[in-house]
RNA sequence: GCCGCCGUAGUAUAGCCCGGCCUAGUAUGCGGGCCUGUCGAGCCCGUGACCCGGGUUCAAAUCCCGGCGGCGGCGCCA
């Protein structure tokens, strides 16, 4: 054999073979390249590994040394001269699915076996890019000055409502689930200028939707001495042009096989007055009731319109106070506030804006939204000692992926899903 | 919380509307044979399913009722 060359040890499971006669060839996958390595063991060259070889079964974990072969006659990926294989493991059954796209599964089913599914680099490829986002994300904010920090997920009542919270037992205390870091991520606002947090959402609505996760996760930040909401828009918009920039850059070949062509964003995003959005949506035959939230199928619409006219991606500014939670800061309209959302293709994958930072306007905040302030004193003792102007948003990753990809459900953004009536695996 | 659609081998589906031609078809998988460097290999043989319970009927995968499960829409989603 080739005595020269460097032995390789590479491990992954058995993802197809076939065997002709004198000669087995083995698909192995298992780390992060999108091509299987190939296996070519001939009766005449390695007897023994042929024989192993054709008793081996699909789904078998495995590891094998050898050398990229000389000889490259497979479309599918690298072959090897293999001179050994151990095996680690071998299936007690059949594979429930095709791991090799051959035979489709419907959604359930994919859901319930994510996990032997991306053994597929294809299936792999959607998650491969999730990780590329993360990483891109974080970067980026590192790039900036943005420390990265850690809010709790345990959290005490009366972080706004409680409709939507899932209740957990803390010890002798009534908690919940955090359904965002938002409050924690001001609160810091008192001595770090710039903080992010790659974290999850857990929120208790009973919804059934394409677009919905009762536990999904977000890209959040939030920065401090900010002149107004603009400064905040500017990052995020900056953030995801750089995150698109990066996937297209580093995760082609994954793009590639998930036939995704993903276009580069131009900054600055085009922004939308709340008020124009009303209008627009009024001459198309959609009203919305006076100082109300857009609906889904609004939102829906409004993509369409602004795609048509070329943009993809856009932000809505200025939601009227009777919209938003009791933290954004009111204009000196009284009536419109720092709030933004940004649409991407007709969907909301962001929201954030310019937050109140004067402690009395803030408790006045409340009063208003009929909320008791002794519920977020804990919160509120943060606005006393010197806090500075800030805003920030939180960017949810499974909504920017969908949008990214194509995806037509959100639960093929997440491997294990958590929806209404999901608790397993 | 309200509404709609769906539930057939391991997987994906046909059949259901219009009950009997269903001993439930097809693809893929799995077992075996032929072929022997395939490229979603090919050909042949075998294997395996009507979600559960009740009802209507001479006869139910098919019609009706209930349950369970899945998918989606609305509400809701700071």
């Amino acid at each position: 054999m080739c005595q020269w060359c460097v032995v390789l040890r590479i491990c992954g499971w058995i993802i197809r073979k076939k065997v002709f006669g004198r000669i087995v060839i083995i698909e192995v996958s298992g780390d992060t390249s999108i091509k299987p390595h190939v296996l070519v063991l001939k009766r005449d060259r390695e007897p023994e590994l042929f024989k192993l070889g054709k008793e081996l079964d699909v789904g078998s974990a495995i590891c094998f040394e050898g050398d990229v072969s000389p000889i490259q006659k497979s479309k599918r990926g690298v072959e090897y001269l293999v001179r050994r294989i151990d095996v680690y493991s071998t299936p007690l059954d059949p594979l429930p699915v095709d791991t090799i796209g051959k035979v489709p599964a419907l959604l359930d089913t994919r859901i319930k076996y994510r996990y032997l599914l991306l053994r597929n680099p294809v299936e792999k490829a959607v998650f491969r890019i999730r990780a590329g986002i993360i990483e891109a994300a974080r970067r980026f904010f590192i790039e900036r000055g943005f420390m990265e920090v850690h809010t709790p997920k345990i959290v005490a009542a009366g972080a706004e409502g409680g409709a939507t919270l899932f209740p957990v037992k803390y010890f002798e205390y009534n908690a919940y689930l955090s359904q965002s870091p938002q409050l924690y991520k001001q609160m810091l606002m008192a001595s770090i200028p710039r903080v992010f947090e790659i974290t999850p959402y857990f929120r208790a609505e009973k919804f059934n939707t394409t677009r919905h996760l009762n536990e999904s996760w977000g890209i959040d930040a939030e920065q401090g001495f900010i002149r107004d909401e603009e400064d905040v828009m500017k990052t995020l918009e900056e953030l995801i042009s750089y995150i698109v920039d990066y996937i297209r850059r580093s995760y082609a070949e994954d793009l590639e096989v998930l036939g995704v062509e993903l276009k580069p964003l131009t900054t600055p995003f085009k922004r939308l007055r709340y008020d124009e959005v009303i209008d627009m949506l009024s001459s198309e035959g959609i009203e919305i009731p006076e100082g109300e939230d857009l609906t889904d199928a609004a939102e829906k619409k409004l993509g369409e319109i602004m795609v048509e006219k070329g943009y993809e991606i856009y932000y809505i500014v200025g939601f009227p106070w009777k919209t938003t939670g009791f933290y954004y800061m009111r204009k000196e309209d009284g009536i419109h506030t720092g709030k933004f959302d940004l649409d991407y293709k007709g969907l909301e994958i962001a929201s954030g804006g310019q937050r109140e930072h004067r402690y009395d306007k803030l408790v006045e905040a409340l009063k208003d939204k009929g909320l008791n302030p002794e519920n977020f004193k804990f919160y509120l003792e943060a606005f006393k000692y010197g806090m500075p102007p800030h805003g920030g948003f939180g960017l949810g990753v499974e909504r920017l992926m969908m949008k990214m990809l194509g995806l037509q459900n959100i639960r093929e953004a997440i491997i294990f899903v958590r929806d209404r009536t999901r608790l397993t695996p």
